[in-house]
DNA sequence: TCACCAGTAAACACGC
DNA sequence: AGCGTGTTTACTGGTG
């Protein structure tokens, strides 16, 4: 392989994947997330020490995962931007302003961006007015936002616009009136697959982000937590509406090659949608963005996502008010629907898509309201139930070590 | 070991 | 012809 090429020796150093899962493999990943300033190097705890319990050692991930549970809720500092996804989901006009990047260790300018092509050409798009770019525009926003590939060699264009065919998340649409204009088409993402875009987005920091610039940890799953639920929330509110089941936060693994963004494992897809409930085998290879990170991710996920009681609580009256007027929050489908109607370029015939039908219906009733409710309840107990295993685990590490200590003592003293 | 997925390279077709 | 774009296939490496 070239320069460029996939797994580059530098890519193995750097990229956050690598060190993720070189983290995560020596079980420092979690725990060194707190704290910045041993970021990158193993860390001796106390225990780690006290080298006659190795095995032990190895676990400390957990207790210091909890302590991270903890620093989660407790943290409150305004932490720099961790991920687009704040902006993604947040109120304001989208912006992912490469400071996401910029952390103190300034790797970003040379290292690989932690995320999946398909996020960023998410982020891309997304952050447009007209919430779809051509190919072009998707390169300039990389390269403005990420150095990393204004060195790199051109594969990785070549990779955008794999990722821009294969993936079924993103959808061409004519400049005017179905006529191919010159060069090129837009490409913007389809709504059915926003959401789990967003999750994806919102998982992938934690995973890869997270682990690669170790930073003092809270803001990740503090401001992602609620906007994961939101994002959800926004799912099921759609669903609702449309008398669907309300989807669980928690989705199922679907084995094929677009699991985690096949709208109707995902984001409960209408059977009917051809599109997205598409389960022929030839469509199998439906690229899906950073899908991995949102299995492999999972089982954190649901400690991640609700790493504070307070945030999930505070969040439920959020969206309690939120669910009231059913207008705020992140760009619902409703928002890109609007976006779409508004957009001179509409016209090819995506504003049509089943993305609008639940507009109609603005006003969330009383019985979707109490469907949100249980479900956010019963996500509340998902999560307690997390935070209490990893509790009970925590003690029981614990005893277990200082039971190892006493001994090693007791042995060394004879 | 296996399956899955992301990333990459490459080939090809098409339009400008 | 050259370039940009879009599609497809094949392969590699990481991960669970």
């Amino acid at each position: 392989m070239g320069p460029v090429t996939g797994m580059t020796p530098d890519k193995k150093a750097e990229t956050p994947g690598a060190e993720k899962a070189a983290g995560l493999r020596q079980c420092h990943g979690l725990g060194s997330l707190p704290d910045a300033g041993h970021a990158g190097k193993p860390k001796a705890t106390v225990v780690d020490r006290d080298s006659a319990d190795d095995e032990l050692t190895n676990l400390n991930w957990l207790h210091e995962s909890t302590n991270l549970l903890t620093n989660f809720s407790l943290g409150s500092e305004g932490l720099p931007i961790v991920s687009p996804l704040y902006d993604i989901e947040g109120d304001s006009v989208p912006s992912f302003s490469p400071s996401c990047y910029q952390n103190p260790e300034k790797k970003s300018s040379t290292s690989k961006p932690p995320y999946s092509f398909s996020l960023l050409i998410y982020m891309a798009i997304e952050q447009s007015p007209n919430k779809s770019l051509p190919v072009k525009e998707i390169y300039s926003w990389i390269l403005e936002r990420f150095p990393y590939f204004a060195t790199a060699p051109t594969g990785w264009k070549n990779s955008v616009r794999h990722n821009l065919s294969l993936n079924k998340c993103f959808r061409k649409v004519e400049k005017s009136h179905g006529k191919v204009n010159g060069k090129g088409s837009l490409w913007c993402v389809d709504p059915k697959y926003k959401p789990n875009l967003v999750q994806a987005l919102k998982k992938q920091p934690f995973s890869s982000a997270l682990a690669f610039y170790t930073p003092p940890a809270s803001p990740p799953s503090r401001s992602s937590s609620p906007h994961y639920l939101t994002s959800v929330l926004q799912q099921n509110h759609g669903r609702a509406l449309k008398g669907e089941k309300p989807q669980p936060l928690k989705t199922p693994k679907k084995r094929s090659y677009g699991s985690a963004f096949d709208a109707p494992s995902s984001i409960g897809l209408p059977e009917g949608d051809s599109a997205a409930a598409n389960i022929d085998p030839s469509e199998d290879h439906n690229y899906s963005a950073s899908s991995v990170g949102s299995q492999r991710c999972a089982s954190r996920s649901s400690v991640s996502s609700l790493s504070s009681l307070d945030e999930v609580y505070e969040f439920i009256s959020k969206a309690s008010h939120e669910g009231s007027d059913g207008s705020e929050g992140f760009h619902s489908e409703v928002d890109t629907d609007g976006d779409y109607e508004d957009d001179p370029l509409g016209d090819s015939g995506y504003a049509a898509q089943p993305c609008g039908d639940g507009s109609k219906e603005s006003q969330p009733s009383q019985k979707v309201l109490e469907e949100l409710c249980q479900e956010i309840d019963e996500e509340l107990k998902e999560a307690a139930g997390s935070l209490l295993h990893l509790a009970g685990i925590q003690t029981c590490l614990s005893s277990l070590i200082s039971t190892a200590k006493t001994h090693c003592h007791k042995q060394r003293k004879k």
